[in-house]
DNA sequence: CATTCTAGATCGAACGCTCATTCTATGTTA
DNA sequence: TAACATAGAATGAGCGTTCGATCTAGAATG
Protein backbone atom coordinates (compact mmCIF):
# COMPACT_ATOMS: atom_id res chain seq x y z
CA UNK A 1 0.00 0.00 0.00
CA UNK A 2 2.56 2.32 1.64
CA UNK A 3 5.63 3.04 -1.47
CA UNK A 4 9.06 2.79 0.38
CA UNK A 5 9.87 6.60 -0.24
CA UNK A 6 6.87 8.07 1.53
CA UNK A 7 7.24 6.33 5.20
CA UNK A 8 9.92 3.91 6.26
CA UNK A 9 7.86 1.12 5.06
CA UNK A 10 7.51 -2.49 7.70
CA UNK A 11 10.80 -3.54 5.90
CA UNK A 12 12.77 -0.49 6.59
CA UNK A 13 11.91 -0.82 10.34
CA UNK A 14 12.86 -4.21 10.19
CA UNK A 15 15.73 -3.54 8.95
CA UNK A 16 16.70 -0.57 11.46
CA UNK A 17 15.51 -3.13 14.45
CA UNK A 18 18.56 -5.51 13.03
CA UNK A 19 20.78 -2.84 12.74
CA UNK A 20 20.60 -1.83 16.13
CA UNK A 21 20.66 -5.07 17.04
CA UNK A 22 23.79 -6.08 15.77
CA UNK A 23 25.41 -2.98 16.56
CA UNK A 24 24.78 -4.16 19.91
CA UNK A 25 25.96 -7.37 19.84
CA UNK A 26 29.00 -6.45 17.95
CA UNK A 27 29.70 -3.70 20.25
CA UNK A 28 29.77 -6.48 23.35
CA UNK A 29 31.20 -9.76 21.27
CA UNK A 30 33.36 -8.11 17.97
CA UNK A 31 32.03 -9.27 14.59
CA UNK A 32 33.08 -12.98 14.70
CA UNK A 33 32.19 -13.08 18.13
CA UNK A 34 28.54 -12.45 17.80
CA UNK A 35 26.50 -14.93 16.44
CA UNK A 36 23.02 -14.21 14.29
CA UNK A 37 21.42 -16.08 17.08
CA UNK A 38 22.43 -13.67 19.29
CA UNK A 39 21.41 -10.57 17.19
CA UNK A 40 18.03 -12.41 16.15
CA UNK A 41 17.08 -12.68 20.13
CA UNK A 42 18.10 -8.97 20.84
CA UNK A 43 16.03 -7.69 17.88
CA UNK A 44 13.19 -10.07 18.81
CA UNK A 45 12.73 -12.02 15.80
CA UNK A 46 13.93 -15.37 14.41
CA UNK A 47 17.37 -16.03 13.29
CA UNK A 48 16.71 -16.98 9.70
CA UNK A 49 14.11 -14.10 9.18
CA UNK A 50 17.37 -11.88 9.37
CA UNK A 51 17.82 -13.32 5.93
CA UNK A 52 15.25 -11.87 4.40
CA UNK A 53 16.08 -8.79 4.83
CA UNK A 54 20.31 -9.29 4.61
CA UNK A 55 22.17 -11.82 2.42
CA UNK A 56 24.56 -12.59 5.40
CA UNK A 57 26.55 -11.55 7.98
CA UNK A 58 29.16 -9.55 6.54
CA UNK A 59 26.06 -7.29 4.48
CA UNK A 60 24.54 -6.19 7.90
CA UNK A 61 28.15 -5.08 8.81
CA UNK A 62 28.46 -2.83 5.40
CA UNK A 63 24.78 -1.98 6.27
CA UNK A 64 25.81 -0.46 9.61
CA UNK A 65 28.90 1.58 8.20
CA UNK A 66 26.90 3.15 5.27
CA UNK A 67 24.20 3.87 8.23
CA UNK A 68 26.59 5.61 9.95
CA UNK A 69 28.38 7.33 6.57
CA UNK A 70 24.89 8.55 5.73
CA UNK A 71 24.94 10.46 9.65
CA UNK A 72 27.94 11.67 9.05
CA UNK A 73 27.04 13.34 5.82
CA UNK A 74 23.97 15.43 7.11
CA UNK A 75 26.07 16.45 10.21
CA UNK A 76 29.06 18.14 8.24
CA UNK A 77 26.61 19.21 5.77
CA UNK A 78 24.88 21.03 8.50
CA UNK A 79 28.27 22.60 9.49
CA UNK A 80 29.14 24.05 6.36
CA UNK A 81 25.82 25.29 5.41
CA UNK A 82 25.98 27.83 9.09
CA UNK A 83 26.22 31.28 8.46
CA UNK A 84 29.61 31.51 10.50
CA UNK A 85 31.47 28.13 9.61
CA UNK A 86 34.22 28.70 11.87
CA UNK A 87 31.77 28.77 15.25
CA UNK A 88 29.62 25.85 13.91
CA UNK A 89 32.68 23.58 13.79
CA UNK A 90 33.94 24.54 17.14
CA UNK A 91 30.66 23.78 18.78
CA UNK A 92 30.91 20.45 17.05
CA UNK A 93 34.08 20.31 17.83
CA UNK A 94 33.31 20.02 21.37
CA UNK A 95 30.08 17.78 20.78
CA UNK A 96 32.46 15.33 18.61
CA UNK A 97 35.24 15.37 22.11
CA UNK A 98 32.21 13.87 24.22
CA UNK A 99 31.30 11.42 21.56
CA UNK A 100 34.44 9.68 20.86
CA UNK A 101 35.21 9.59 24.76
CA UNK A 102 31.44 7.77 25.15
CA UNK A 103 33.02 3.73 25.50
CA UNK A 104 30.07 2.09 23.90
CA UNK A 105 30.02 4.37 20.65
CA UNK A 106 34.35 4.14 20.70
CA UNK A 107 33.73 0.67 21.15
CA UNK A 108 31.53 0.28 17.68
CA UNK A 109 33.76 2.29 16.04
CA UNK A 110 37.20 0.46 16.83
CA UNK A 111 35.28 -2.64 15.85
CA UNK A 112 34.36 -1.67 12.58
CA UNK A 113 38.09 -0.13 11.84
CA UNK A 114 39.88 -2.71 12.78
CA UNK A 115 37.35 -5.09 10.81
CA UNK A 116 38.04 -2.74 7.65
CA UNK A 117 41.74 -3.77 8.40
CA UNK A 118 41.19 -7.07 6.73
CA UNK A 119 37.98 -7.35 5.55
CA UNK A 120 38.06 -5.99 1.45
CA UNK A 121 34.25 -4.95 1.42
CA UNK A 122 33.87 -3.48 4.53
CA UNK A 123 37.49 -1.45 3.93
CA UNK A 124 36.32 -0.32 0.58
CA UNK A 125 33.03 1.28 1.97
CA UNK A 126 34.74 2.61 4.79
CA UNK A 127 37.83 3.65 2.76
CA UNK A 128 34.97 5.76 0.62
CA UNK A 129 32.95 7.14 3.87
CA UNK A 130 36.42 8.32 5.22
CA UNK A 131 37.13 10.06 1.63
CA UNK A 132 33.88 12.17 1.74
CA UNK A 133 34.34 13.24 5.41
CA UNK A 134 37.86 14.42 4.66
CA UNK A 135 36.47 16.09 1.94
CA UNK A 136 33.72 18.43 3.19
CA UNK A 137 36.30 18.90 6.23
CA UNK A 138 39.15 20.55 3.97
CA UNK A 139 36.55 22.91 2.53
CA UNK A 140 35.50 23.87 5.77
CA UNK A 141 38.89 24.53 7.09
CA UNK A 142 39.63 26.19 4.10
CA UNK A 143 37.34 28.48 4.55
CA UNK A 144 38.05 28.96 8.09
CA UNK A 145 42.18 29.88 7.30
CA UNK A 146 41.00 32.10 4.85
CA UNK A 147 39.00 34.31 6.75
CA UNK A 148 41.93 34.54 9.08
CA UNK A 149 44.09 35.73 5.96
CA UNK A 150 46.27 32.44 5.74
CA UNK A 151 46.43 31.07 2.10
CA UNK A 152 47.20 27.85 2.09
CA UNK A 153 47.86 25.08 -1.03
CA UNK A 154 45.73 21.60 -0.77
CA UNK A 155 48.56 19.70 0.56
CA UNK A 156 48.78 21.83 3.25
CA UNK A 157 44.94 21.65 3.98
CA UNK A 158 44.55 18.35 3.44
CA UNK A 159 47.60 17.31 6.20
CA UNK A 160 45.83 19.45 8.78
CA UNK A 161 42.32 17.67 8.28
CA UNK A 162 44.68 14.25 9.20
CA UNK A 163 46.22 15.43 11.81
CA UNK A 164 42.70 17.26 13.03
CA UNK A 165 40.70 14.11 12.23
CA UNK A 166 43.45 12.01 13.65
CA UNK A 167 43.44 13.48 17.27
CA UNK A 168 39.14 12.96 16.73
CA UNK A 169 39.78 9.35 16.54
CA UNK A 170 42.62 9.21 18.78
CA UNK A 171 40.73 9.94 21.57
CA UNK A 172 38.19 6.87 20.58
CA UNK A 173 40.77 4.92 21.72
CA UNK A 174 41.95 6.32 25.00
CA UNK A 175 38.80 6.25 26.20
CA UNK A 176 39.36 2.01 25.98
CA UNK A 177 42.77 2.06 27.13
CA UNK A 178 42.22 5.12 30.07
CA UNK A 179 39.03 4.63 30.89
CA UNK A 180 39.66 6.82 34.15
CA UNK A 181 40.75 9.66 32.66
CA UNK A 182 39.45 13.21 33.08
CA UNK A 183 37.48 13.91 30.60
CA UNK A 184 36.77 17.85 31.59
CA UNK A 185 40.13 18.02 31.28
CA UNK A 186 41.04 16.41 28.12
CA UNK A 187 38.32 18.12 26.82
CA UNK A 188 39.51 21.60 27.42
CA UNK A 189 43.46 21.25 26.50
CA UNK A 190 42.44 18.99 23.64
CA UNK A 191 39.71 22.08 22.17
CA UNK A 192 42.79 24.19 22.98
CA UNK A 193 44.94 21.83 20.34
CA UNK A 194 42.31 21.88 17.62
CA UNK A 195 42.28 25.82 17.87
CA UNK A 196 45.79 26.29 17.91
CA UNK A 197 46.38 23.54 14.35
CA UNK A 198 43.29 25.60 13.28
CA UNK A 199 45.16 28.98 13.31
CA UNK A 200 48.57 28.30 12.85
CA UNK A 201 50.87 29.65 10.81
CA UNK A 202 51.14 29.18 7.06
CA UNK B 1 70.13 -29.45 30.65
CA UNK B 2 70.10 -25.62 30.20
CA UNK B 3 68.27 -24.11 32.85
CA UNK B 4 65.93 -21.50 31.70
CA UNK B 5 67.50 -18.75 33.12
CA UNK B 6 70.80 -19.27 30.65
CA UNK B 7 69.04 -19.04 27.49
CA UNK B 8 66.13 -19.23 25.52
CA UNK B 9 64.93 -22.93 26.36
CA UNK B 10 63.07 -24.89 23.42
CA UNK B 11 60.12 -24.09 25.47
CA UNK B 12 60.56 -20.20 25.36
CA UNK B 13 61.23 -20.58 21.70
CA UNK B 14 57.85 -22.24 21.27
CA UNK B 15 55.82 -20.09 23.19
CA UNK B 16 57.48 -17.13 21.03
CA UNK B 17 56.79 -19.02 17.80
CA UNK B 18 53.46 -19.67 18.06
CA UNK B 19 53.05 -15.75 19.68
CA UNK B 20 54.00 -14.88 16.27
CA UNK B 21 52.19 -17.06 14.47
CA UNK B 22 49.22 -15.82 16.38
CA UNK B 23 50.12 -11.98 15.30
CA UNK B 24 49.65 -12.75 12.21
CA UNK B 25 46.62 -14.62 12.01
CA UNK B 26 44.81 -12.22 14.76
CA UNK B 27 45.85 -9.22 12.33
CA UNK B 28 44.48 -11.09 9.26
CA UNK B 29 41.69 -12.39 10.72
CA UNK B 30 40.81 -10.80 13.78
CA UNK B 31 40.75 -12.63 17.53
CA UNK B 32 37.95 -14.58 17.13
CA UNK B 33 38.04 -15.16 13.11
CA UNK B 34 41.31 -16.44 13.87
CA UNK B 35 41.08 -20.24 14.54
CA UNK B 36 43.63 -22.54 16.40
CA UNK B 37 44.04 -24.67 13.60
CA UNK B 38 45.36 -21.48 10.99
CA UNK B 39 47.27 -20.53 14.03
CA UNK B 40 48.87 -24.02 14.38
CA UNK B 41 49.60 -24.83 10.86
CA UNK B 42 51.23 -21.00 10.46
CA UNK B 43 53.43 -22.23 13.35
CA UNK B 44 54.04 -25.46 12.05
CA UNK B 45 52.91 -27.42 14.77
CA UNK B 46 49.58 -29.41 15.34
CA UNK B 47 46.96 -27.37 17.09
CA UNK B 48 47.00 -30.09 19.81
CA UNK B 49 50.46 -29.02 20.55
CA UNK B 50 49.64 -25.68 21.32
CA UNK B 51 47.46 -26.65 24.00
CA UNK B 52 50.94 -27.47 26.01
CA UNK B 53 52.11 -23.90 25.98
CA UNK B 54 48.84 -21.97 26.79
CA UNK B 55 46.06 -22.75 28.73
CA UNK B 56 43.36 -21.19 26.07
CA UNK B 57 42.90 -19.31 23.19
CA UNK B 58 42.42 -15.77 24.99
CA UNK B 59 45.99 -16.76 26.97
CA UNK B 60 47.37 -15.94 23.71
CA UNK B 61 45.85 -12.90 23.36
CA UNK B 62 47.37 -11.57 26.94
CA UNK B 63 50.47 -13.56 26.46
CA UNK B 64 51.09 -11.10 23.15
CA UNK B 65 49.58 -8.09 24.93
CA UNK B 66 51.86 -8.90 27.47
CA UNK B 67 55.28 -9.07 25.23
CA UNK B 68 54.49 -5.99 23.36
CA UNK B 69 54.21 -4.07 26.98
CA UNK B 70 57.34 -5.07 28.17
CA UNK B 71 59.15 -3.89 24.58
CA UNK B 72 57.56 -0.43 25.51
CA UNK B 73 58.96 -0.21 28.46
CA UNK B 74 62.20 -0.94 27.45
CA UNK B 75 61.61 1.85 24.98
CA UNK B 76 60.86 4.72 27.48
CA UNK B 77 63.17 3.12 30.00
CA UNK B 78 65.92 3.84 27.26
CA UNK B 79 64.39 7.92 26.63
CA UNK B 80 64.55 8.67 30.20
CA UNK B 81 67.76 7.49 30.65
CA UNK B 82 69.13 9.52 27.61
CA UNK B 83 71.31 12.19 28.79
CA UNK B 84 69.70 15.02 26.97
CA UNK B 85 65.94 13.60 27.21
CA UNK B 86 63.74 16.25 25.11
CA UNK B 87 66.02 15.08 22.18
CA UNK B 88 65.64 11.67 22.41
CA UNK B 89 62.07 12.06 22.79
CA UNK B 90 61.73 14.20 19.69
CA UNK B 91 63.88 11.88 18.18
CA UNK B 92 61.26 9.01 19.35
CA UNK B 93 58.11 11.05 18.41
CA UNK B 94 59.59 10.82 14.38
CA UNK B 95 60.25 6.75 14.93
CA UNK B 96 56.52 6.25 16.84
CA UNK B 97 54.77 8.51 14.30
CA UNK B 98 56.39 5.59 11.12
CA UNK B 99 55.23 2.77 12.92
CA UNK B 100 52.12 4.26 13.77
CA UNK B 101 52.12 4.40 9.91
CA UNK B 102 52.30 1.24 9.06
CA UNK B 103 49.31 -0.59 8.76
CA UNK B 104 50.57 -4.41 9.82
CA UNK B 105 51.08 -3.04 12.69
CA UNK B 106 48.54 -0.28 13.32
CA UNK B 107 46.12 -3.37 12.34
CA UNK B 108 46.84 -6.01 15.49
CA UNK B 109 47.35 -2.92 18.01
CA UNK B 110 43.29 -1.66 16.84
CA UNK B 111 42.42 -5.13 17.29
CA UNK B 112 44.36 -5.68 20.61
CA UNK B 113 41.90 -2.34 21.30
CA UNK B 114 39.19 -3.78 20.18
CA UNK B 115 38.99 -6.73 22.00
CA UNK B 116 40.01 -4.91 25.22
CA UNK B 117 36.62 -2.87 25.01
CA UNK B 118 34.63 -6.06 25.37
CA UNK B 119 36.75 -8.97 27.26
CA UNK B 120 37.84 -8.41 30.73
CA UNK B 121 40.89 -9.94 31.03
CA UNK B 122 42.59 -8.37 27.72
CA UNK B 123 40.60 -4.81 29.18
CA UNK B 124 42.92 -5.26 32.56
CA UNK B 125 46.33 -6.06 30.85
CA UNK B 126 45.67 -3.34 28.20
CA UNK B 127 44.87 -0.70 30.96
CA UNK B 128 48.12 -2.01 33.08
CA UNK B 129 49.76 -1.59 30.16
CA UNK B 130 48.58 2.11 29.48
CA UNK B 131 49.08 3.09 33.70
CA UNK B 132 52.55 2.39 32.76
CA UNK B 133 53.41 4.42 29.69
CA UNK B 134 51.41 7.43 30.82
CA UNK B 135 53.29 7.39 34.12
CA UNK B 136 56.38 7.16 32.11
CA UNK B 137 55.44 9.87 29.69
CA UNK B 138 54.62 12.19 32.26
CA UNK B 139 57.75 11.90 34.16
CA UNK B 140 59.23 12.72 30.95
CA UNK B 141 56.93 15.33 30.06
CA UNK B 142 57.46 16.90 33.63
CA UNK B 143 61.42 17.21 33.12
CA UNK B 144 60.88 18.44 29.45
CA UNK B 145 58.58 21.41 30.76
CA UNK B 146 60.72 22.40 33.52
CA UNK B 147 63.75 22.20 31.61
CA UNK B 148 61.86 25.22 29.69
CA UNK B 149 60.41 27.05 32.89
CA UNK B 150 57.01 25.69 33.08
CA UNK B 151 55.51 24.79 35.81
CA UNK B 152 52.62 22.44 35.86
CA UNK B 153 50.30 20.61 38.13
CA UNK B 154 49.83 16.96 37.92
CA UNK B 155 46.38 17.04 36.33
CA UNK B 156 47.11 19.16 33.53
CA UNK B 157 50.70 17.24 32.92
CA UNK B 158 48.41 14.14 32.95
CA UNK B 159 46.24 15.96 30.86
CA UNK B 160 49.02 16.50 28.17
CA UNK B 161 50.21 13.20 27.95
CA UNK B 162 46.78 12.16 26.91
CA UNK B 163 46.32 14.30 23.62
CA UNK B 164 49.53 13.56 22.82
CA UNK B 165 49.33 9.85 22.84
CA UNK B 166 46.19 10.69 21.52
CA UNK B 167 47.98 11.47 18.66
CA UNK B 168 49.67 8.43 18.29
CA UNK B 169 47.08 6.74 18.21
CA UNK B 170 44.76 8.40 15.89
CA UNK B 171 47.45 7.88 13.44
CA UNK B 172 46.77 4.55 13.83
CA UNK B 173 43.09 4.47 12.61
CA UNK B 174 43.96 7.39 10.21
CA UNK B 175 46.51 4.91 8.34
CA UNK B 176 43.71 2.29 7.92
CA UNK B 177 41.07 4.44 7.05
CA UNK B 178 42.84 6.75 4.71
CA UNK B 179 45.70 4.27 3.38
CA UNK B 180 46.55 6.77 0.82
CA UNK B 181 47.64 9.61 2.74
CA UNK B 182 50.52 11.29 2.39
CA UNK B 183 52.83 10.02 4.86
CA UNK B 184 55.51 12.74 4.57
CA UNK B 185 53.52 15.38 4.95
CA UNK B 186 51.48 14.40 8.13
CA UNK B 187 54.53 13.41 9.61
CA UNK B 188 56.10 17.12 9.68
CA UNK B 189 52.91 18.48 10.30
CA UNK B 190 52.08 15.89 13.43
CA UNK B 191 56.09 16.78 14.44
CA UNK B 192 55.21 20.22 14.59
CA UNK B 193 51.82 19.88 16.73
CA UNK B 194 53.24 17.48 19.40
CA UNK B 195 56.10 20.60 19.73
CA UNK B 196 53.78 23.17 19.93
CA UNK B 197 52.08 21.25 22.61
CA UNK B 198 55.23 20.56 24.34
CA UNK B 199 56.02 23.95 24.36
CA UNK B 200 52.99 26.13 25.44
CA UNK B 201 52.03 28.14 28.31
CA UNK B 202 50.96 26.95 31.62
C1' DC C 1 80.32 -48.12 25.19
C1' DA C 2 75.86 -50.16 24.64
C1' DT C 3 71.53 -50.47 26.50
C1' DT C 4 67.54 -49.23 29.02
C1' DC C 5 64.72 -45.89 31.06
C1' DT C 6 61.99 -41.85 31.30
C1' DA C 7 60.04 -37.48 30.94
C1' DG C 8 58.85 -34.13 27.98
C1' DA C 9 57.72 -32.93 23.02
C1' DT C 10 54.70 -33.73 19.51
C1' DC C 11 51.00 -35.51 16.86
C1' DG C 12 46.45 -35.94 14.99
C1' DA C 13 42.06 -38.08 15.56
C1' DA C 14 37.95 -37.43 18.15
C1' DC C 15 34.33 -34.85 20.90
C1' DG C 16 30.76 -31.97 21.78
C1' DC C 17 29.21 -27.81 20.55
C1' DT C 18 27.96 -23.68 18.01
C1' DC C 19 28.01 -21.39 13.92
C1' DA C 20 25.99 -19.27 9.40
C1' DT C 21 22.84 -20.48 6.39
C1' DT C 22 18.82 -22.98 4.17
C1' DC C 23 14.33 -24.71 3.81
C1' DT C 24 9.74 -25.84 4.59
C1' DA C 25 5.67 -24.79 6.96
C1' DT C 26 2.60 -21.53 8.97
C1' DG C 27 0.60 -17.04 9.98
C1' DT C 28 -0.93 -12.49 8.31
C1' DT C 29 -2.74 -9.03 5.53
C1' DA C 30 -4.69 -6.54 1.63
C1' DT D 1 -6.59 -15.83 -2.76
C1' DA D 2 -2.02 -14.11 -3.59
C1' DA D 3 1.89 -12.32 -1.74
C1' DC D 4 4.60 -11.43 1.85
C1' DA D 5 6.16 -11.96 6.93
C1' DT D 6 7.80 -15.01 10.18
C1' DA D 7 9.08 -19.05 12.54
C1' DG D 8 12.08 -22.61 13.87
C1' DA D 9 13.96 -27.02 12.86
C1' DA D 10 17.57 -29.08 9.94
C1' DT D 11 22.24 -29.16 7.91
C1' DG D 12 26.86 -29.48 7.29
C1' DA D 13 30.98 -27.22 8.30
C1' DG D 14 34.20 -25.63 11.51
C1' DC D 15 35.27 -24.40 16.08
C1' DG D 16 38.13 -24.84 20.71
C1' DT D 17 39.66 -28.28 23.30
C1' DT D 18 40.94 -33.03 25.00
C1' DC D 19 43.36 -37.17 25.00
C1' DG D 20 45.85 -41.28 24.21
C1' DA D 21 49.64 -42.78 21.33
C1' DT D 22 54.18 -42.06 19.48
C1' DC D 23 58.55 -40.11 19.14
C1' DT D 24 62.99 -38.36 20.83
C1' DA D 25 66.95 -37.15 23.34
C1' DG D 26 69.49 -37.25 27.23
C1' DA D 27 70.27 -39.65 31.98
C1' DA D 28 71.05 -43.75 34.27
C1' DT D 29 72.74 -48.17 34.43
C1' DG D 30 75.59 -52.00 33.63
Amino acid sequence: MCPDSVEPSRAEARRAQILAAAGDCFRKHGFHGASIAQISKTAGMSPGHIYHYFENKEAIISAIVARDLERFLTLTAEIRSACNVREAMLARVAEGIDECLDQATAGLKLEIVAEASRNPHVAEIVHEADRLCRESFALTMRDMRRASGHQDDDQTIDAMVEVAIAMFEGLQIRTIRNPGLDRGLVSRLFQGALRDLFDQPA
